[in-house]
DNA sequence: TATGAATGAGAATTCATTCAT
DNA sequence: TATGAATGAATTCTCATTCAT
């Protein structure tokens, strides 16, 4: 992160307390990246201009540059900014699933329904991810780790359940290459069915791939 | 394509004669294609320049306006080039292949091979099919058609095996989705095998979705 | 003109004010017609670069792209500017001249006066008047309508003391070429005498023309 | 078979003989006068490219290296040419023109015939009358000079028929102006008469200016 | 803080000229 | 001589970043 001021929570000290203007300041940034992370997702990186982002945000242009350093600096965060809230999500359910079948499918519908509401971030995070021009270095490492976390989130879940497959590296990498699958399939209108039914048939295939023999 | 004149086999009539010409123009295309795919592949489009291409390619800038019209166009013949050579070879490959196992290996295999013979490539190959700022409406449609038609010409030589299968095509949907996953963890990385290793691994897992149930 | 709002005076309501912006812009749009006026007058519209016309007018090259859309626009700016200030000269003398013989001179005097002050522009009109390289089809329009325009006015002027001159028009067609001819007369050197005695000169043979027979 | 004997004109250098080389070289430097004539009075000196003129002259563009040293040497060629020829016919039919009113059809119906017959020049012609942007300081002197020797030779004509008339000098650089209106009146299709009627129209318009009081 | 005018480095593209064949 | 492929300097235009208000 280029900001190191993060949300701050009730029962913090005096110097940590939430002035208006810290709120404001807040508010402020959370409408950049929104604005920014349309703009990307719809131009690419070096297409998108910072008065396209300032437009979208309502604001003028230097005014972004109050809040953060340079357009690499906007991409970071908003990519991050995503990332992050798709990563906790998936981690939480991972945890709150029961059984190695719903883990599965908790793995996949997550992500899926995640990018199904921010379809825009998908291609951001799609950039990211296939390495295409990667505009921050830093955002690029924790793509990658971040995915691997919840990879190996989903492998874990699962071992106790497969103490004897001994590819169940693999087969977790292989259902992430699923989950992209049906949401590109969506995303470029190849598939007519509803969300849920697509879901349930990758769940399905998956679920062959892991628990088959 | 921009050059209509192809290889030329042996038998070929007078009009037909390829001029010494021809090679040279021909040769100093397949210079530039072969350069420009490293250079937007290491880049992506927008920050690839013309400079950049031309250096690798070991001539002058102004020389490749010689044998391209604009840089998009340079990208598009570029992009075309990979992406029919790997086609052919898929349908190619799908046709020889005798089982249905055969042809669920052959359609994995082949692709990852492609992509592991042409690792700078993938990443444009990628970036088009995940539609990231297409910079050719043609090769963006040409790549979408063609995966589809891989993916049909697969579909098609599982259908006889699998007749009851009403989800076949999101099957063979899903085999590409595993594919485009094997290559990626692959170029990454993230893979210590070896390429054999994970595409038996890949489709193994794969077989079980399909003849699964 | 791509800036509608023009000088504003007293009286006016709210909505029609002036705001300072206002006034710098029309201020920065003023020099950098100024200059580039003189840079297209001075190398002819291909030989002149963005560049010159910036380095003239003291700014830099892209701040000229904020207030036009190309090279095209300001050569056609600029031509447009001079133009139409000279053409509402033309016909306002035309109309406060008594006599015919007035008019004539009015017509001949008016150009002649207008260019001896302003000749950086008169390469830059005469360059439109003989067509070479049409740099704008607008203003090539233009500025042959005016100059029709203003013959048409010199020659309404004339017709009642000349009812029966068929050939008024080329009469008046005549006057256009000797009044271009002075003036060409003059800007290169050719002439010692002064701006009034070339005038009068001029008139005098015009008017032999007009009045004789 | 061949014979490379030809004419042989006076005063030639060295051997005196034209042989076949020099006369295939006078050719090609004609061909390319011709067409170099023709594209630069189409689209002006800087937008015309040399491919363009080796294109219209039907051969390749180093060719034109061969003859002339630089675009800018070719344009000269061009314009000298043209510029010549007129020269020379302007004062032979002065010369042969017995009254004075001959002397003024003479010179302005010289030129406009010859502009008639060559309306792509007058463009090149009128560029460097004019000054704008003069492409080659020797061709722009040139011209100015000649101009300037033409009209002289009409003055001296009219001397001795108007010994009286001290302002001799700028009533023939009026007619000199009025020549050049009836050109550019019928370039630009202003004119619907016939060539003979507007040059009948502008010399009984002339005439009035030398020979009234 | 917020603004948006100004800047100028940088990129695509053109074309006069050269030179190997 | 004739060719035309190759070159690279020069030009237009864009846009991230700065800064005076």
């Amino acid at each position: 992160m280029y900001n190191d001021r993060m949300v701050i929570h009730a029962g913090e000290g005096h110097t940590g307390r939430l002035t208006k203007k810290d709120v404001v300041s807040e508010f402020r940034r959370g409408e950049i990246l929104e604005a920014a992370r349309r703009v990307f997702a719809g131009r690419g990186f070096a297409a998108a201009t910072m008065e396209d982002i300032a437009r979208e945000a309502g604001i003028a242009k230097g005014t972004i540059y109050l809040y953060y350093r340079s357009k690499g600096d906007v991409y970071g965060a908003a990519a991050e900014q995503g990332l992050r809230a798709l990563h906790e999500r998936v981690l939480e359910h991972l945890r709150t699933a029961a059984t190695a079948f719903d883990k599965v499918k908790a793995f996949i519908s997550t992500k899926a329904m995640y990018f199904e509401d921010n379809a825009d971030f998908f291609r951001l995070y799609y950039a990211e991810l296939c390495d295409l021009a990667a505009h921050s270095a830093h955002v690029h490492e924790d793509s990658n780790r971040l995915y691997l976390e919840q990879v190996q989130a989903l492998e874990k879940g699962l071992a106790s359940d497969f103490p004897d497959r001994a590819d169940l590296h693999s087969v977790c990498l292989a259902i992430g290459a699923l989950t992209y699958g049906v949401i590109t399939r969506r995303l470029r209108g190849w598939s007519t069915a509803s969300l849920e039914d697509d879901i349930d048939s990758v769940v399905r295939f998956a679920w062959l791939g892991v628990a088959g023999r």
